[in-house]
DNA sequence: TTTACTTTAAAACAAACGTTTGATACACTC
DNA sequence: GAGTGTATCAAACGTTTGTTTTAAAGTAAA
């Protein structure tokens, strides 16, 4: 047995339990999910999330990765399209990872988590990845309503296109049992982004008109 | 001492018990709050709740009052105001409801726990608070960007306007983080109302526009 | 084979949880 | 005053939680 297969093998434990903790924490949450049921899903030993990370704590922090978000902000700035085409495909692109299950979505859905449920965590999680991402909703939303809109303004903007978004995520459960036959498949994802956006640039020009008439 | 001063004596512990409560849970959602807090905060012996109530989650079902919330749909309703303007009420009040913590706001500030955090009771809460209000503001936006709205697009504009409000209370965890300073006073809360209602009607009398061009 | 090191395993750990127990004090009825 | 039902209390119950321990099994080099 070569040296790379003896790394291969002892890293596998380690790397189904990081598999397996990105599903039990987006399902379950930071708190309501057990290392117990991590480790059998990892079909490893209990001992084992202490022994390579060392605690739970530590665990899913090493699951989170924002690279996915922050690459979406990268790719949409490179298009020379208008700022409104890119609000449009930002809100688009975002509600993909956010919603499609399909998708390597998993680790965008624990933010929404923190959201409403914060851990230890939740400092870095703003720092690094929320804090970026509405600062650069915020920049298109200045150069759509203009640079003159007041701070407090360009906040609740901002505030509002991501309202309208999380909702989807946070209100599953109260969605869930208001329209049962709802589901989060490719086209319906398409049809809110798509709602989400018409209606998010006609409140951004009836806030533009109101703070430059 | 009279039978009437014994019942109240006997009485208190049971009231201090649900006042205690609503302020914990809705401090700590149902989770996180503990019988032993509560029972701290109330002044009562920890075997307390199950002697009043029979367990803690009965004890979270006779602190919700739905009242308040379905009161506020009454209440606007009453008015002979046009659509429009009982609209930007409603945003108003509910907000007031939803973030002023002078108010008695506590009851419906459960309903948004719910929403992220599903306890046994969810169930109860969707069918007599959340559904009626998610109705009336179906009926609102019928009225306003008339009846010809296909039921998708009905749906998503009510999920708009109710996730442009839910997320000042969803996310105040990173909403704390990110901007600090900021505060839910009367004057901040009438500044968000504002803000939704006119972003919100813009964007209902766009997708008005896109279905009966 | 011996040695040193890494990985796995079962069991137990301490803490926190909601809940229950059994005793005690009290007010009221007969 | 004995008996009855209510209210309160400290203590302990049984579970579940994340974590630790201790020992065994496996692996690679000497």
């Amino acid at each position: 047995m070569t040296a790379e297969t003896k790394i291969n093998l002892s890293e596998q434990a380690r790397e189904r339990l990081l598999a397996a903790a990105r599903v039990v924490f987006s399902e379950n949450g930071f708190q309501n999910a057990t290392v117990r049921e991590i480790c059998r899903r990892a079909e490893v030993n209990i001992a084992a999330i202490n022994y390579y990370f060392n605690s739970k704590e530590a665990l899913f922090a090493a699951t989170l990765n924002f690279e996915p978000l922050l690459a979406l902000c990268k790719k949409i700035n490179q298009g020379s399209i208008c700022a409104q085409e890119r609000l449009l495909d930002f809100i688009h692109d975002f509600l993909m990872q956010l919603l499609d299950e399909k998708e390597f979505s998993v680790q965008c859905q624990f933010m929404a988590r923190e959201l409403a449920e914060p851990t230890p965590v939740l400092g870095k999680i703003v720092q690094e990845a929320i804090a970026p991402i509405h600062q650069f909703v915020a920049n298109l939303v200045c150069e759509i309503v203009g640079e003159k809109i007041n701070e407090a303004e360009l906040r609740r903007c901002v505030f509002s296109i991501f309202g309208q978004c999380m909702y989807y995520r946070h209100g599953q459960p109260v969605i869930q049992r208001l329209h049962p036959k709802l589901r989060y498949d490719h086209r319906e994802i398409e049809a809110i982004a798509k709602h989400i956006g018409e209606f998010s640039l006609a409140g951004l020009k009836q806030i533009a008109q109101n703070e430059c008439p």
